[in-house]
RNA sequence: GGGUCGGUGCCCGAGUGGUUAAUGGGGGCGGACUGUAAAUCCGCUGGCUACGCCUACGUUGGUUCAAAUCCAACCCGGCCCA
């Protein structure tokens, strides 16, 4: 991508949007190549920094970049070291943000954090997952609470006394809020500080991050020379760029792909991503080689598509998908070979189409159920319904049948 | 703490006593088209097994036959002052 880094290892420099510092001297405090040869050198492996904070339940393809540069330092034989940031989780990073984050309980941190875990790959085989959990020595697993919950209000004031309010300021996330009218929270300028300061915590050779990280790295350099350590290198890789194609992909924006979603979900969404994506995508989250591509855009995102899905999924699970998704398109949905399965249980008969519709949780509500009949969205069996008062007396009516909405959007009725 | 302006549906933003789920735009969803898309065109966009019934314009009360629109208190925010 960026020549600047062509003497880095290929599975270093892949997708690698910054590294700093980044100079070509000897020093093995400026240049990431020689600390790289001093570690091997001395046998004693990075400790490679990734925050998390586990504020959401869902990890996304988004995220899955970082995570991915984190495995191959692990594979590499250095420490992944992660840190659940149960204690910032409930300040809020306020990078990205327009307005203050809502804190979060506890409770709800911990088990996000253990959900975070889970979809990582705790428990499950190397091979299958994000990261690696089982090789000795590859995992360190922090939280920051251990360090953040009882700092003392003097050793609070020494942090902050690190920073000066025009520093602050002039990170773009806050100018631009300050500058608006939206208001900061005094308590939104401790976080750099404190994701700083678990750099300091743990000893951390290199954090990774988002380019929207770079403010909160540096400043764990800055503390970490404060406190008489080496300071960190810093390691920036993209922010995939979202579904819509322009925004940053959240989950609070929808336009995400979770890391866990089935696989014909992954796929559909994957292979309409606008075509200016499909590039991106390939060289973020896949190992594909980008040269030799096909010259046909829609062949290269189905590739695009297929692949990445199969990283998640498995090959035969993507390819299963891809067929589906084709045929879901043409109409042909009852060829598919996998049609997911919804029992009528919870519907009480007699039942209206709209009703029925709502109940299978294919609409919001019924209301919505009913509207999409009435635009002719809703296909039973294949034949489009335009009654929404549509009564099916018994069960037995409707099992067994194709129920769909929209493109996407069916399933099976069962018992 | 004082002054002042403001808080409207997913978001932005009209409306300022009286058919009305509340103009318009964005987004989203559905339909047509297509390389699945994008662009374009059309429809929909509070809830409820519904030709009716609920809940909605920061919160709570009040004035009215009638309020998002008037009044009061409170909460939250911007700006200015301290």
């Amino acid at each position: 991508m960026l020549d600047k880094f062509n003497e880095l290892p290929d599975w270093i420099s892949r997708g690698l949007e910054d590294l700093f510092p980044h100079n070509y001297s000897e020093d093995s405090d400026q240049s990431f190549i020689k600390r790289l040869e001093l570690a091997s050198k001395e046998k004693k492996p990075l400790r490679v920094k990734l925050g998390i904070d586990p504020t959401g339940t869902d990890i996304h393809i988004g995220h899955s970049i970082l995570f991915r540069k984190l495995r191959a330092f692990q594979d590499a034989g250095h420490t992944a070291v992660l840190i659940i940031g149960d204690f910032t989780a409930r300040i809020g990073d306020p990078t990205g943000k327009s307005k203050t984050r809502i804190q979060l309980s506890k409770d709800e941190v911990e088990s996000n954090a253990l959900n975070y875990l889970e979809q990582l790959g705790l428990g499950k085989d190397p091979k299958n997952s994000l990261l690696d959990f089982t090789t000795h020595g590859r995992l360190e697993i922090r939280r920051n609470s251990d360090w953040l919950e009882n700092l003392n209000l003097s050793k609070v004031i020494e942090l902050l006394s690190n920073s000066t309010v025009g520093q602050m300021l002039a990170k773009e996330d806050f100018s631009n809020r300050y500058k608006s009218g939206t208001p900061i929270s005094l308590h939104e300028f401790l976080y750099p500080l404190l994701q700083g300061y678990d750099s300091v915590a743990i000893n951390s050779d290199l954090e990774l991050g988002g380019t929207d990280q770079k403010f909160n790295i540096t400043m764990g350099r800055d503390l970490q020379r404060a406190f008489g350590q080496k300071p960190q290198f810093g390691m920036l890789l993209p922010i995939l760029v979202g579904l819509d194609g322009t925004q940053k992909m959240s989950k609070s924006l929808d336009n995400f792909v979770g890391i866990n979603e089935d696989s014909l979900s992954m796929y559909s969404k994957l292979e309409k991503v606008p075509d200016d994506l499909v590039y991106s995508y390939l060289n973020l989250l896949t190992n594909e080689n980008l040269k030799g591509l096909s010259s046909n855009p829609r062949e290269v995102q189905k590739l695009m598509a297929l692949t990445i899905t199969s990283n998640f999924n498995g090959v035969e699970a993507a390819r299963k998908a891809q067929s589906n998704s084709e045929k879901l398109v043409f109409g042909t949905q009852d060829l598919l070979e996998e049609i997911p399965e919804a029992s009528v249980s919870k519907v009480n008969f007699p039942a209206k189409a709209f009703y029925l519709v709502s109940k299978m949780g294919l609409c919001s509500s019924s209301s919505d159920a009913r509207r999409q009949i009435l635009g002719g969205g809703v296909r039973i069996d294949g034949e489009k319904i335009i009654d929404p008062n549509l009564q099916f007396e018994t069960p037995d009516d409707v099992i067994g049948k194709i129920i769909q909405v929209g493109k996407k959007k069916f399933l099976r009725v069962s018992s």
